[in-house]
DNA sequence: CTGCGGCATCTTGCATACGAAATCACGTCA
DNA sequence: TGACGTGATTTCGTATGCAAGATGCCGCAG
């Protein structure tokens, strides 16, 4: 097992929220809260802007990205088109062992971190490097951005049935239907997020 | 205008193919070429490698990227999911300036730099920065794999009708018609490919 | 009271130094 | 002859020093 490596403990700390959107990120601080030197926290800073996580202006340091109503729709916007494709791809390739592993997150205590898991699953399954490194570039938003979702009933009650009929959809091979199942997934949250977070501030 | 950063010199020189796929990168070697040190050199490899350009392994180094027909065309698997996308949201976005950019490029005499040119102003026009980012993390390749559309005439002359048939979309601001160009553009590259490039080596 | 200029301080960007891991070469032994 | 182990050399990863640019504060003039 290879040590953490700085660039993941800082991609934690942002998904975690514990370094909020806004906050500036002082390499100084940072090293020390690592127990490490500047170098590792620069070349990790960068890593995460290509992620789109931080924004590193020159000279003037990096921010933890604010993520505000447009932002948040445009990043489900590509989700919306990348998932679909990669659900369809999935269909046809992925292999037993993992349709349980998705079964299995349906029943799993921590929905927020099984959902976070349900889809890595699909995305790895399509076998398309590119693809997963499309989504990541384009997809990472802390956690609190996703948390309203598992608080409404209604909301969690529709995530599970999507993610239930997927795995129905991988199980008989059925490219189309898993496509327009994860399709109607990712839309149904872009709808929800519009209604729970309207324009007006 | 910021003085040349090593990271686009670098990721010049491999999509130019003077560094060639496979390729081992010494990061000193590097350094004395660019006359700098090693450390943005690092910083540099680091962001090229979430651009799906260079590989790096830990204390093993950098290589660049190696590209087989699997990769190429999951390459372009990934354009034809995301371009027409693009395209459809700049029908209705892009400003009467950026159209006449695009008709002017159709007339250009370097093809292969005014295609690169036609489909990044497309990409921006969708202003959606997250789409950017994906396109970016998903489809750098070194130029000298895309030469051959160049060589070939029917596919040069199919190339500019779909070129002036999306600038037309966009006078109409029709997203519809913009986006099923934009695919068929793109799949048309891919038939391409598959012709001349065949599985058998 | 407000806007501006200059100085002190802080932070970044790059170069360099040093320890650690990997690679390579060579000699030994089966 | 070939496989393996050991030491030398190369290359990476991290720490730290220093110069250049940015930030913030205070005083001054209008």
């Amino acid at each position: 097992m290879p040590q953490p490596r700085v660039r993941d403990l800082l991609e934690e700390a942002i998904l975690e929220g514990e370094l909020k959107p806004g906050e500036r990120l002082r390499a100084e601080a940072l090293a020390q809260r690592f127990g490490t030197s500047r170098t590792p926290i620069r070349e990790a800073l960068l890593q995460l802007e290509g992620q789109g996580l931080v924004e590193v202006e020159p000279n003037r340091g990096a921010v933890v990205r604010s993520f505000d109503r447009d932002d948040v729709l445009d990043l489900y916007e590509i989700r919306a088109l990348i998932e679909p494709h990669a659900a369809a791809r999935a269909a046809t390739r992925i292999d037993p062992a993992r349709i349980a592993e998705l079964a299995a997150l349906c029943d799993a205590e921590d929905q927020l971190v099984a959902n976070e898991a349900f889809h890595r699953i699909i995305l790895e399954a399509a076998e398309s490097p590119r693809l997963v490194v499309a989504m990541r570039a384009a997809t990472g938003i802390p956690r609190s951005f996703r948390t309203a979702f598992w608080h409404d009933e209604r909301q969690r009650a529709e995530s599970l049935m999507c993610h239930r009929r997927l795995v129905a959809a991988f199980e008989a091979q059925d490219a189309q239907l898993a496509e327009a199942v994860m399709r109607m997934h990712i839309l149904g949250a872009v709808a929800f997020l519009e209604e729970t977070w309207p324009t007006h501030h």
